[in-house]
DNA sequence: CGGTCTGATGAAAGCGCTGTCAACGAAAAT
DNA sequence: ATTTTCGTTGACAGCGCTTTCATCAGACCG
């Protein structure tokens, strides 16, 4: 029975038609495709030519489902607009792109339902290894990718329960790190704002609470947050909050490089002077904080080493050894890049008297 | 986590044990997924007890070899760092996951030799349809694209000779217009710059060319360029270059809104005042332009639109009538933005003079 | 110069799923 | 009661490719 085909494939050339005008066997074609050193020289250009000829494109679906190997990653990130998650996403690409495989890309919207769907079209696709941004995922998503038989990536934070290979860093010590810095500045009143709260800006939120009480304050008040999504009028907006609330703020530790642009054009807004009023210190160090005025203070994180790492290790399983690396949670740590936006706080006399107020 | 063997679908069930475990055909467990209202409710249940009980996953590949769709759609943008193909991204996404689409993406960082064989690379996976931004693909990918037999769809700007779709705005009337803005306000030494001079920026600067010459100034001297990837740190130094050339710049038309930006914090820099000693217009519209101080004016682009459009015509043609829109070109234009960063030139009395010394 | 080994080629059998059509009982029509 | 119809269900044949495994020259060996 011959019948138009519905669909994408009407009339797509198939390897038995370059098979025949090349007059060999499509096992031949396969092999001239995939295994080029089997076939004879003759064989393999007429075999070349007809593919030409045709403008043959194999059906990687076809392929995929006979040999069990789809050349696909699968990547989870939970934002395409956050700039992280897009430097993150080009690292992949480097990596991935040469070694012949392609990446399957879901955004989660940092949504746990929408990462537990994604996960399930994902594996639908048979990735051959999943990286998913972040550690959190719910019961339910852990035991699909562990039900996957596939090697899984968490990055972006550690956990001490990976399920597979981990390789980030510490949300909460690279808070910390932040708060330290501006405290270690001399200044007290420092306040935090954070857009989104998925669970990394929540730890790194957590790094600032802990700092401040280590220091022997309390930074309750002096923090803003919201579920909204991050944004530059948000670090405006939530930067304004806090300062309503704290005249004499001394130094604000943004959740995101974005919160911090928008409170460094508040604080020009206002004719509040930075560093000399307020220090501002960012987070993952995008590339604009070394070319703001006054230049940014930020937690530069290792996103790209991250996903390089993270792309290499799975190369090597998937490609290789099928050999887990020896430790299973690399940590790849973070650093304080120190600009013009934080400085030693200079009314630190004045405020000697205004601490004790303090509670 | 459980041991892993090499090859990606160790041990998954498939439609078969699903079957076995329901005590029916496998025909009947695929069509109580793919139509559940062919099965009766007794037999229903019981796959879906069976496919529960098993965490079966259907396994695409093979559906949409066996049924020639795959569900997925095809997108190829430039850029993923770009906060404008962010957003877009974004746009496609929230139209097509409803109906079920899932995307596949692919990166040609602005290279036609990438574009190619990403093209290749996404037919090979047979997407039920191809949107793909820019007009400029080259002779091979064009004929891809034709003889893929799907719909395609041109974003991001516009063509005389669309493959197929086409929705976007006219690059060069939109340059065009950025720069009448500036001239409307009585600038006349207004200067360009632009990073990575992919088409789209070329016809921007093309557009910013023909507005000068119409206005009988010749802006040649004010432009400066480069082949990198555009930043903020790029911004400050293609329009220091310009400065440093034409000290007495009165306006610059930046081809997006990070060269802008990068411009802006070189102006705090240097004291010079925007808009009082300089009006400044960006390219795009981002999100930050509303929050920058002062705020930014710039060219807003429908990327949105163009995005939910594009998603739209495709889920029209492949889901229902098969029916191309009445329209193959679709113009969905653009608006200046007018904000802080420019206005009414108040040096324009002092520049009668100086304009008399123009060629 | 027969026998073994080697490399190149092809035939056949699926991968896991869906489209088609046949089979079947029960309900509806006669 | 008999025929027709209908709604369900299953058998079967692929989708386009790869993976055995068999085949068959020629190269190599004693």
């Amino acid at each position: 029975m011959t019948k138009v085909m519905p669909g994408p494939k009407r009339g797509r050339k198939t390897l038995s038609d370059v098979a025949e005008r090349a007059g060999v066997s499509p096992v031949t074609v396969s092999r001239a495709l995939r295994r080029p050193e089997m076939v004879s020289a003759d064989l393999r250009e007429r075999v070349e030519r007809a593919i030409h000829e045709l403008a043959y494109i194999p059906n990687q679906l076809a392929s995929a489902l006979a040999s069990a190997r789809t050349g696909t990653i699968g990547v989870l990130v939970p934002s395409l607009t956050n700039g992280v998650f897009a430097d993150y996403l080009r690292a992949l690409h480097d990596v991935f792109l040469p070694a012949g495989f392609q990446l399957l890309l879901v955004n989660s919207r940092y949504l746990p339902e929408e990462e537990e769907k994604g996960i399930a079209t994902l594996l639908s696709q048979h990735p051959e290894a999943i990286i998913i941004a972040g550690v959190d995922q719910t019961a339910r998503s852990r035991r699909l990718l562990e039900g996957a038989g596939i090697p899984v990536v968490q990055t972006m934070e550690l956990t001490d329960d990976p399920l597979d290979v981990n390789i980030g860093f510490s949300q909460i010590e690279a808070g910390k790190a932040a708060t330290r810095h501006l405290l270690a500045l001399g200044h007290r009143r420092v306040g935090h704002i954070a857009a989104r709260l998925d669970a990394r800006a929540r730890r790194r939120k957590e790094g600032y609470s802990n700092a401040m009480m280590e220091a022997g304050f309390d930074g309750v008040r002096m923090v803003a947050t919201t579920l909204q999504p991050s944004s530059v009028r948000l670090g405006a907006e939530l930067f304004s909050a806090v300062l309503d609330g704290t005249p004499d703020l001394e130094a604000m530790f943004c959740c995101n490089d974005d919160l911090a642009l928008g409170t460094l054009f508040e604080c020009q807004r206002r004719g509040i002077r930075v560093p000399d009023d307020i220090s501002i210190i960012g987070f993952n160090d995008l590339e604009f904080c070394a070319s703001t005025f006054p230049t940014l203070t930020s937690v530069a994180t290792p996103r790209h080493e991250m996903a390089r790492r993270a792309a290499r290790i799975v190369l090597e399983i998937v490609g290789g050894s099928g050999e887990r690396p020896s430790e299973r949670r690399i940590d790849l740590g973070f650093t304080v890049n120190q600009r013009q936006s934080t400085r030693q706080n200079t009314r630190a006399r004045t405020h000697t008297a205004a601490i004790a107020e303090l509670p």
